[in-house]
DNA sequence: ACGTACACCTA
DNA sequence: GTAGGTGTACGTC
C-alpha cells in the first residue's frame, strides 16, 4: 500500500444494526426470511464498489475490507466484566442476517475480517493507522461515534445511509471537540449502551465545555477541585477511577494482530456470476438486474446459490439451490479470507448465542402456573396473532394414540416468547387448547362419552390453526414433528415452515444418548417434564388422552410446547456454531414431509397369501416338533434356549460349543450348525424349526395385524433419529427386515402387492457401501473396478490370491466377498474367522494381505480412528457426525468395538446420506416429469426405494428414478466412483426386487 | 406389567 | 467385524 491508495474499511457489525433499524423490514418472498439488513448491505456495497466517486466520498477504493465483531470475550471484558453487560440479545429477525451478510461479503469477493478478542472497531483502528502511516487515505464506512477518534486529515468516515462524509469539522460540529479529544469526551460521558460508567450528570455538552476550558482530560482531572458547581465537582472527584476505566474502554487499540496484511485487502475483480448467484438466492430482483447489466451476465442462466441461515428458509423447495451447492461452501467454516478462531462470538453470532442461551435456560425454573387453557376462539386467535407477530411458535399435538395413522386429535399446545414485558424478554408463555376431551361412562348403561364443555369446536379451531400452521413466515417448532405433521395432515392441514428439535439434537449429537424430549430436557434445561404416566396412568389404569381432565392436560401439554421452545432456543444456535446447518437443512428437515407421505400411503399386503403361508409354516413346524421330541426322547419347549441347552448339552451330552455371557449354553445357529456338521440329526431340525417359527410369528402372523382398518394398508413408522450413522429405522411393523435370503422367506415378499393398475417398482443401489469406501479411502483398484463395471469381489480375490477372474472358483470369490464386507465393518481377525469358519491365524493372514494390496484401506482406518479419538466423533463426506464417546474406553474390547463402529460410520452414514438426498429429490423430479400423480414412493430399505407406479407410467418413471438416485450425491459431493442403481417392476415385492 | 437375554430377520 | 427391530422365554416387581 502506498501514497495515493484509498482504503475503505466497512464496519460490518455496525452496519447490520444500523440497517436493521433504519431500513424497512424486508423479507424474502418465498419464505419470509428477514433480509432487510442484507439488502441494505448489498445495495451499499454495490454502490461503493461501482460509483463511490459519484457519492459524497468522492474517491474510488483501491483496497477494501469488511470487518465484523467476532468474540464477546474481548480484552475489554477482561478489564471490566460488566462491559456491554446490559446489552440485550438481538431481535430474532436479525439473527439469520448476521451469517447472511458474511456470505454476502464473500459473494462480493471481499475480505471478511474478524479477530478473536477484539471488536471490529479495534481492527478498523489498526488498519486505519497503518494505512495512514503508509501515506494512503482511509474511509471508514460507519457512523459510529466510537470510531470518530480515528478521524484525521487523511482518515474520513462515511455514513452510507445518509450519503454523508464525516471529516474533522463534522466531528467538531457534532460533539464540540476535535477527533483527538473524542476519547476524553467519551471517558467523561460514558456510554449506557455499552455499560461504560463515565461521570454521572455529564453528557456530551458538559464534557465538551469542560474540555474546552481545561484543554484535556488529564488537566481536567488534575484540576477538578477548581470546578465551581458543587455537584459536578463532587461527581468528578468521586469518579476518578471510573474515568480511568472508561478511558481504557473507549480507547481503540491500534495493535491488533492482523492475519491479513493491508496489501491483501486490494480490491479484486468482481465475480459477476458468484454475486448474482447470491443475490438471486436472496431474491433481490432489482439489484440482481443491475449487477447483471453491469457485468454483462445473463442472470436467468445463473442458479441461485446455496445459502445458510440460522432459521427461516423452511419453505424453500428442496431443489431450489440444490443445483448450485458446492462441497466447499460449508457453513461456519473458514474461508481463505476469514480470520476466525474457535470460541464464542459477539452478542450476535451463533457462538455467543450458544453461551448466552444456555446460561439463561439451563436450570431456569419452569413455572407451570403461568400455563393457560384456551377455551374460546377469540383467545385462540389472539395467540395465533401473537405467534405471527413473533414469527416463532412451538407447537405440539395431544392425541389418542402413539400411532399417527390412528391418532385422533385431542388438543394442541402452543408456546411463545413473551415479548409483552420487554423486547428481549426470555420469558415464555404456553397454552393448551383442548378440543376433544370426553367424559362419561363408556358402558352399556349410560349415554356413553360426551365432549366436555368449554372446548372450541374442532372445525373452527382447525380453521384458525390452519392459518398459522401453513404460514411459512411463522416458524413452527416441534419435537418429532413428523408425528404432528401426519396427525395434522389427516385433519387437512399441511404444516409448512418448521424446525424439529429432535432432529437438531440428532444432527448435533447422534451417538450421544437418545433424542426424546424428556432426555433433551434433562440434558439441556436441567428440567424433568411431567411424566406421561402421571397424566394418563399406566398399565391397567392407562387411559387415552381424551379422558384426561383438562386441567391436568394443560399442565402436561403446555409444558411440552414450553420445553420444546426452550430446547430450540438452546439447540438451534449450536447447530449453526457447529457448522451443521447444512446437514440439518439438506438431510433431515426436508425428509420430514417425504417420510410422512410415505407412512401415510402405506403398502398393500395380501392377507390371504400370508394366512395360507402361516398354515403351511404351522404344518411344517409341527412335523419338525414331532421329530424333535422323538430324537430328544421327551417333549420340551423348543423355543426356550435354556430348556434346549439342557436337552442338548445336559441330557444328550453333546459337546457344548460356547456359553453365552450369562453362563447359559449357547444354542445359536452357528453352534447348532457345527453340531449338525458332526452328524448329529437333532440340531439341524432345531435350526429349521426356528426358521419356520420365526417366519410365522414375526411375519405371517404379525403383519396382518398391522393392516389399517380404514386404508386396508400397512403403514410402517420411520424413525429419523434412531441410529448413530444416519440410517433410518422402521418399526410397527419393521418393513426393513422382510425376509429375502432364502426361498421360504421370500414367499413373504410375495404378499406385498401393488394395487390394481399399478406395479411395485424397486430400485436399489448396487454395492453402495463399497463404492463409498472406494471413494473415501481412494483405492485405485476399487475405483477402477467400479468404473469398468467389473465384479468387485472377483477383482478383490484376483488381487489378493493371484487367481484370474476367468474361471475363478466360487469359494475364492466368497472369501473375498466376506473380506470386503469385513472391511466395511471395521474388520477383526476374530470376526472374519467366525464368518468364514476358518482359523484366526488364517483370517489374520488374509487381512494382512488385503492391507498390503490396498494400502489406502489401512490408512483410512487409522486416520478415522485417530480422528474419532481426537474429536469423539467421525464425519461422513456430507458432514454428518456420528459420536463415539467410548472410543477412549480403558476396556480394550469396548474400545475396539467403538473403533470398528467409527470406521464403519462414515461409510454406512454416507450411503444413508446419499439415499436421503435421493428421497428428497425424487418427488420433485417425478413431478417435473409429469409423473407426480402416477408414481408414489412407499418404502425405504437402506439402499432400496420401493414405489407404486401406474402401469402406463413405469417406462417413464424408471429412468427418472434411476438417474435421480445415481446422481443423488451431486452436487454436494462429486463421487470419484459412479453410483449404480438397478430397478425392476412387478406385481409383488419379491419379483420386483 | 415390565425389562432383559437370546435368537434371527434385514442392509 | 457395522447398523437396526421383533418375538419368545423368563426373570423381577
Amino acid at each position: 500500500m502506498k501514497n495515493g491508495d484509498h482504503l475503505f474499511l466497512v464496519d460490518g457489525s455496525g452496519f447490520i444494526f444500523r440497517a436493521f433499524h433504519a431500513l424497512p423490514a424486508l423479507t424474502r418472498k418465498s419464505d419470509g426470511l428477514p433480509v432487510g439488513a442484507v439488502s441494505g448491505f448489498c445495495n451499499m456495497m454495490w454502490k461503493l464498489l461501482t460509483e463511490a466517486r459519484d457519492t459524497s466520498v468522492g474517491v474510488t477504493p483501491t483496497h477494501l475490507a469488511v470487518i465484523f465483531d467476532y468474540s464477546s470475550k474481548t480484552f475489554r471484558k477482561d478489564i471490566y466484566p460488566d462491559y456491554k453487560a446490559n446489552r440485550s440479545a438481538p431481535p430474532e429477525e436479525l439473527i439469520p442476517q448476521f451469517g447472511l451478510i458474511r456470505q454476502a461479503t464473500r459473494a462480493f469477493n471481499l475480505p471478511c475480517i474478524e479477530t478473536e478478542g477484539f471488536e471490529a472497531d479495534d481492527i478498523i483502528a489498526t488498519y486505519a493507522r497503518k494505512a495512514e502511516a503508509l501515506g494512503a487515505d482511509v474511509t471508514i464506512v460507519s457512523s459510529d461515534k466510537d470510531l470518530m477518534q480515528l478521524v484525521t486529515p487523511n482518515v474520513h468516515m462515511y455514513d452510507a445511509m445518509k450519503d454523508k462524509q464525516i471529516g474533522i469539522p463534522d466531528v467538531i460540529e457534532k460533539w464540540g471537540v476535535p477527533p483527538e479529544k473524542m476519547i476524553d469526551l467519551q471517558s467523561l460521558t460514558g456510554d449506557s449502551t455499552d455499560n461504560i460508567p463515565g461521570i454521572p450528570g455529564i453528557g456530551p455538552k458538559t464534557a465538551a465545555q469542560l474540555l474546552e476550558e481545561y484543554g484535556d482530560l488529564d488537566t481536567l482531572m488534575a484540576r477538578a477541585g477548581e470546578i465551581k458547581q458543587n455537584k459536578r465537582r463532587e461527581n468528578i472527584l468521586a469518579g476518578v477511577e471510573a474515568v480511568k476505566l472508561s478511558r481504557q474502554l473507549v480507547t481503540l487499540r491500534t495493535d491488533v494482530p492482523l492475519e491479513l496484511e493491508l496489501d491483501a485487502l486490494v480490491l479484486e475483480q468482481q465475480n459477476g456470476p458468484k454475486l448474482i448467484s447470491f443475490l438471486k438466492a436472496m431474491q433481490f430482483t432489482s439489484l440482481t438486474k443491475r449487477v447483471a447489466d453491469a457485468c454483462d451476465c445473463d442472470a436467468s442462466a445463473i442458479e441461485p446459490s446455496s445459502i445458510t441461515v440460522e432459521w427461516g428458509d423452511t419453505a424453500r423447495g428442496p431443489d431450489l439451490d440444490q443445483k448450485a451447492e458446492t462441497a466447499d461452501d460449508k457453513p461456519a467454516e473458514k474461508t481463505e479470507k476469514t480470520q476466525k478462531s474457535a470460541e464464542t462470538g459477539q452478542g450476535a453470532t451463533p457462538a455467543d448465542l450458544v453461551t448466552s442461551r444456555e446460561a439463561v435456560f439451563k436450570g431456569q425454573e419452569i413455572d407451570r402456573s403461568r400455563y393457560v387453557t384456551i377455551r374460546d376462539l377469540d383467545t385462540l386467535k389472539q395467540w395465533i396473532a401473537a405467534a405471527k407477530d413473533c414469527g416463532l411458535v412451538a407447537f405440539d399435538t395431544e392425541t389418542t394414540s402413539l400411532d399417527p395413522m390412528q391418532a385422533e386429535l385431542v388438543g394442541v399446545s402452543l408456546a411463545l416468547q413473551d415479548n409483552s414485558a420487554s423486547p428481549d424478554s426470555t420469558a415464555i408463555r404456553a397454552a393448551y387448547v383442548p378440543l376433544g376431551h370426553k367424559a362419561g361412562a363408556d358402558d352399556l348403561f349410560s349415554d356413553g362419552l360426551k365432549l366436555v364443555d368449554g372446548q372450541i369446536p374442532m372445525g373452527a379451531a382447525l380453521e384458525a390453526l390452519k392459518d398459522l400452521l401453513e404460514d411459512t413466515s411463522v416458524l413452527k417448532i416441534a419435537q418429532n414433528l413428523k408425528y404432528d405433521y401426519l396427525v395434522m395432515k389427516r385433519h387437512g392441514i399441511t404444516i409448512a415452515g418448521f424446525d424439529d428439535t429432535m432432529l437438531i439434537s440428532y444432527v448435533l449429537e447422534a451417538g450421544n444418548g437418545n433424542h426424546g424430549m424428556d432426555s433433551l430436557s434433562e440434558r439441556w434445561l436441567g428440567h424433568t417434564p411431567i411424566p406421561y404416566k402421571d397424566v394418563a396412568g399406566s398399565g391397567k389404569s392407562l387411559v387415552t388422552f381424551d379422558r384426561v381432565d383438562i386441567e391436568k392436560a394443560t399442565a402436561y401439554a403446555a409444558e411440552d410446547a414450553d420445553v420444546t421452545l426452550r430446547l430450540w432456543l438452546v439447540l438451534k444456535p449450536r447447530l449453526v456454531a457447529a457448522g451443521l446447518t447444512r446437514v440439518y437443512e439438506r438431510l433431515e428437515r426436508p425428509l420430514v414431509p417425504v417420510l410422512a407421505m410415505m407412512e401415510e400411503r402405506g403398502i398393500t399386503i395380501d392377507k390371504q397369501i400370508l394366512s395360507r403361508l402361516s398354515g403351511e409354516l404351522a404344518q411344517k413346524a409341527a412335523a419338525f416338533e414331532d421329530e424333535i421330541y422323538e430324537l430328544a426322547g421327551e417333549r420340551f419347549n423348543i423355543g426356550s434356549p435354556k430348556q434346549l441347552g439342557d436337552i442338548l448339552f445336559g441330557k444328550m451330552g453333546l459337546p457344548g460349543g460356547s456359553k453365552t455371557k450369562t453362563g447359559q449354553w449357547s444354542t445359536s445357529a452357528q453352534v447348532l450348525e457345527d453340531l449338525a456338521a458332526q452328524g448329529e440329526p437333532l440340531p439341524r431340525k432345531i435350526v429349521d424349526w426356528r426358521q419356520l417359527t420365526k417366519l410365522k410369528s414375526t411375519y405371517t402372523d404379525a403383519l396382518p395385524g398391522y393392516v389399517h382398518p380404514e386404508t386396508k394398508r400397512v403403514h410402517t413408522s420411520y424413525s429419523m433419529a434412531a441410529t448413530t450413522t444416519g440410517r433410518l429405522s422402521s418399526s410397527e411393523p419393521n418393513l426393513q427386515n422382510i425376509p429375502v435370503r432364502n426361498a421360504e422367506g421370500r414367499k413373504i415378499r410375495t404378499a406385498f402387492i401393488s394395487t390394481p393398475g399399478h406395479k411395485l417398482l424397486s430400485a436399489d443401489y448396487s454395492q453402495i457401501e463399497l463404492r463409498v469406501l472406494a471413494h473415501v479411502a481412494e483405492i485405485p483398484q476399487l475405483r477402477q473396478a467400479f468404473a469398468d463395471g467389473v465384479d468387485i469381489h472377483a477383482m478383490t480375490a484376483s488381487e489378493m490370491f493371484g487367481v484370474p477372474i476367468e474361471g475363478m472358483p466360487s469359494e475364492v470369490r466368497r472369501r473375498a466377498k466376506a473380506i470386503n464386507f469385513g472391511i466395511i465393518y471395521g474388520i477383526s481377525a476374530f470376526g472374519l474367522a467366525n464368518q468364514l469358519s476358518i482359523e484366526r491365524s488364517e483370517a489374520s493372514d488374509y487381512i494382512k494381505k488385503y492391507f498390503e494390496r490396498f494400502p489406502g484401506i489401512k490408512d483410512y482406518m487409522e486416520s478415522t480412528k485417530e480422528f474419532a479419538r481426537e474429536h469423539g466423533y467421525v464425519e461422513t463426506i456430507f458432514g454428518r457426525r456420528a459420536h463415539y464417546p467410548e472410543i477412549k474406553s480403558s476396556n480394550a474390547s469396548m474400545r475396539a468395538f467403538n473403533e470398528r463402529a467409527a470406521i464403519n460410520a462414515p461409510i454406512q452414514g454416507a450411503a444413508a446420506d446419499i439415499i436421503r438426498r435421493a428421497m428428497v429429490q425424487i418427488e420433485p423430479a417425478l413431478a417435473k416429469a409429469g409423473l407426480g400423480e402416477k408414481t408414489r414412493m412407499l418404502l425405504q430399505v437402506h439402499d432400496e426405494l420401493i414405489f407404486e407406479v401406474e402401469d402406463e407410467a413405469i417406462d417413464a418413471a424408471m429412468p427418472v428414478i434411476i438417474s435421480t438416485m445415481e446422481n443423488a450425491a451431486m452436487p454436494a459431493v462429486s463421487m470419484r466412483v459412479p453410483l449404480k442403481v438397478e430397478a425392476r417392476a412387478a406385481h409383488n415385492w419379491d419379483e420386483a426386487h
